[in-house]
RNA sequence: CGCGGGGUAGAGCAGUCCGGUAGCUCGCGAGGCUCAUAACCUCGAGGCCACAGGUUCGAAUCCUGUCCCCGCCA
């Protein structure tokens, strides 16, 4: 809706605030007009369903300000943009047509989005406990259990008010902290279909590993409500220089002779760096613990420098040269354990090289403690390469594919196969649109539904085509259907078949399907929105 | 004066709570090494820490004011 703004006069503003500065409600507007129709909106009203929050004002105020649920900046934007005067009721219903669940007291009323949504975390509980045979109150009724909700900025105050006044009223668990992200960005702009920037975590994974992706949002990530950019050149660069030449390049530099020689039995003296990167693991464990993903991966890879800095300065290559095996042995035993206890520290994020050094090094990697320790006296095997850099190519396929998933030139190359011509080649025979429109199709609906004992492949089914109008119908598809799952859905069946006598009754028409039969038979249905008697054209 | 956040090398950021030589990664320049995936190591250039005042022996850090950017307003 755009109109006049109600302050300064000026036509053609946007429903809720003008160039003036001006803030507004689209019922403000002077001479509002619809900007898809061009009609002037109708005001109506409609009964509504409210939370009076304001009741749970000592509880919120008390709960937002003086715990520690709530990142130091959400704090104090909801005190000073919400709690600072009466909170408005909340509206928690909306009218139909709207999805979701019609409220029991209040027909014809639907509960907002954000009243139900947040319930499907204790739904989603309780589904598991259901096949994981436990009690959903033993978690979500306890002060034992920790609740985290890690959510994006956009719906901060739906978790952050509503969400546990909610819980508190009825006595829930509540959050122990709600920890906010900002938004995504992709090359510093919004995602943007027309510049492939809006990318489907599965055209990602069809080109690139997800270990980079892991790797390069950790590095960006606080624990602060900061947006996030991931531009594909820095993207790169990062996964190539930490992850390739920092740590893996670790086992690269030492893995190949390491095979040769095994693991020392004793740990050797590596001037403390074993030592040094162990101590550290408390404070990169208290990183993540506090989210603050980026300082763990700069420690992480502050270790990876000062490790191939002692490569570097014991090189393995010289020692290999001059046949000192024993000492080759030691720095390869020190490389690949300095590497281990960083895949240890890593393993959050790339659980997936984890389990590969596991692999290389005979020994998995099951426990924050196996930085500790280092590992001895093994064999290492064969190496190789555990990631590779970034591929451009892969970059730029998935930057072309997000393009063609554009709105306004939809194309679809799912690779759908031949199969299904092969087994029933399509007709060349040419038909007048007299020939079809000779057929009489319908929407129908399910009325009753039962099997034919009797029969192999038959259902009886009663079909409603409007009103009086019914058809009795046997159709194969016993094998495909249950018939509780027929009754009350739409159809489509030939209406003017000539009926014919069957052995178990009068067949008075058709229903349609697609597929070659058994289980794979696929009854028509029409979108949303077709009734029973509505002709096919 | 609606509310909140931010402004530190070319880029991305840390350091700011608890004042004490301005740091990391990438990029750039020079050199080294050659085990490693154009990898790694060393050295270097590059910053009046948005601006202006104040407090202090000492301010990126504390206080006040100004400018600019970003986000939010059920």
């Amino acid at each position: 809706v755009r109109g006049t703004c109600p302050k300064c006069g000026k036509p053609n503003q946007p429903g809720d605030n003008c160039v003036c500065g001006a803030a507004y409600t689209p019922a403000d507007l002077i001479d509002p007009i619809s900007v898809l129709s061009g009609t002037k909106p109708e005001l109506r009203t409609a009964p509504h369903v409210f939370v009076d929050l304001e009741q749970m004002r000592a509880f919120l105020d008390q709960w937002t300000q003086n715990t520690d649920v709530l990142q130091p900046e959400v704090r104090n934007e909801l005190a000073g943009q919400f709690l600072h005067e009466p909170l408005r009721p909340w509206d928690i219903s909306r009218p139909a047509p709207y999805f979701g669940f019609e409220i029991p007291d209040s027909p014809g009323n639907y509960w907002s989005v954000w009243f139900d949504a947040p319930i499907g975390y204790i739904g989603s509980t309780k589904q598991w406990c259901k096949s994981n045979g436990q009690k959903y109150e033993d978690w979500w009724k306890s002060d034992q259990t920790e609740l985290h909700h890690f959510i994006g900025k956009d719906i901060t105050y739906f978790h952050t008010l509503f969400w546990p006044a909610m819980l508190k009223i009825a006595g829930f668990t509540l959050p122990t902290k709600v920890h906010i992200h900002g938004f995504l960005t992709v090359n510093g702009e919004k995602m943007s279909k027309s510049n492939g920037t809006f990318i489907l975590a599965s055209t990602y994974l069809k080109h690139l590993d997800p270990s980079y992706l892991r790797y390069f949002y950790a590095t960006k990530l606080s624990s602060r409500v900061d947006d996030l950019d991931l531009s594909f050149d820095e993207f790169s660069a990062k996964c190539d220089s930490d992850l390739v030449g920092n740590v893996v390049n670790l086992a690269s530099r030492t893995a190949k002779f390491a095979h040769q020689t095994g693991l020392a039995a004793t740990y050797p003296n590596d001037g403390g760096l074993f030592e040094e990167a162990a101590k550290q693991g408390g404070e990169i464990a208290d990183a993540y613990e506090n989210c603050e993903y980026g300082k763990a991966m700069r420690l992480i890879m502050e270790c990876g420098n000062r490790a191939n800095k002692f490569i570097e300065d014991h090189a393995p290559w010289t020692l290999k040269k001059e046949q000192k095996l024993d000492q080759l042995r030691d720095v390869c035993t020190i490389g690949m354990n300095l590497f281990r206890q960083i895949v240890v520290y890593l393993t959050p994020v790339l659980p997936k090289l984890a389990e590969q050094v596991g692999s290389l090094m005979n020994a998995p990697i099951t426990n924050w403690s196996d930085a500790q320790k280092p590992l001895l006296g093994t064999a290492v095997n064969e190496y190789q390469h555990l990631m590779t850099r970034v591929s451009q190519e892969g970059i730029k396929m998935i930057i072309e594919e997000s393009k063609e998933q554009d709105d306004s030139r939809q194309t679809a190359d799912v690779g759908d196969s031949d199969e299904t011509l092969k087994a029933e080649p399509l007709v060349d025979e040419r038909i007048s649109i007299n020939d079809f429109t000779k057929v009489d199709l319908r929407i129908a609906r399910g009325l009753e539904a039962e099997e034919v004992p009797e029969a192999r492949k038959l259902l009886r089914l009663t079909l409603s085509l409007g009103g009086e109008e019914r058809r009795n119908v046997f159709a194969g598809i016993k094998s495909a259907y249950d018939p509780k799952d027929l009754v009350g859905r739409l159809v489509v069946c030939v209406a003017n078949l000539q009926p014919r006598q069957m052995k178990f009754g009068l067949s008075e028409g058709m229903v349609v399907a697609a597929g070659p039969g058994g289980k794979d038979i696929f009854l028509l249905a029409p979108d949303e929105g077709a009734k029973p008697g509505m002709r096919l054209h």
